[in-house]
DNA sequence: CGGTTAATCAACCCATAAGTTGAATATGCT
DNA sequence: AGCATATTCAACTTATGGGTTGATTAACCG
């Protein structure tokens, strides 16, 4: 699977999600990820490895734990590939301002 | 499902980016989207509706045609989603920065 | 050394995704 | 009416995703 794809589809998850937006506020243990979500540690576990096969999180050793940190790189993928369709969610305005144009040169 | 996890998964394919990218040029049948693609018409009409349901197109009712058309309104959500993380990828810049300030104090 | 803690591995279940082929529906053309 | 075209529906296969439980590995603590 492709780089992007394997993002975007690791970013297809609340749970994954979730695991991102905690790790922003620094380094976590698989532990400390788990303990909000209502299911096994083995399933974080898992979820890890997807971040991390995607390329969104890295993995140290630090004794028995294994803390997780964010690497927000592929994001960047991520927003240039969205960029490319700005125009189209901001076509409103621009057509909001052609009708306003349009009925300025009518009165 | 959420609305920001049906779009990502929407997103995580290749074969429908490239629909959305086909899309962008304009609007199109399903014989036109599937012409590129060495997949089955039923599997492209699939995929279209997975597009659909994620609200990144809209269909038309054209005689027996059915021509779809690019909404980008939920790739704003998106885009929104990943700006939280932008610091995060150019964070290099602002360790650089950081550190130049510092080599300056002590100097 | 023995027990506890952190995390992973392994096997399994169930649902869904992505593709196929073949049939059905609906519109246009002559 | 009858045929061709555009698209969808339906049934099926195969693979994968997200979850479970139970066993295993590895490090620390007393």
């Amino acid at each position: 699977m492709d780089r992007l794809s394997e993002v975007f589809s690791a970013l297809a998850d609340p749970t994954r999600r979730a695991i991102l937006a905690r790790l922003a506020e620094g380094e976590a243990t698989v532990n400390e990820l788990a303990e909000p979500f209502p299911i096994s540690l083995q399933a974080v576990s898992k979820h890890l490895k997807v971040l991390e096969r995607a390329g969104l999180i890295t993995r140290g050793i630090h004794a028995q734990w294994r803390p997780c940190r964010l690497d927000a790189a592929p994001l960047r993928g991520v927003a240039e590939w969205v960029t490319e369709y700005r125009r189209f969610w901001e076509e409103r305005y621009d057509e909001l301002g052609t009708y306003l144009t349009k009925i300025q040169k009518e009165n």
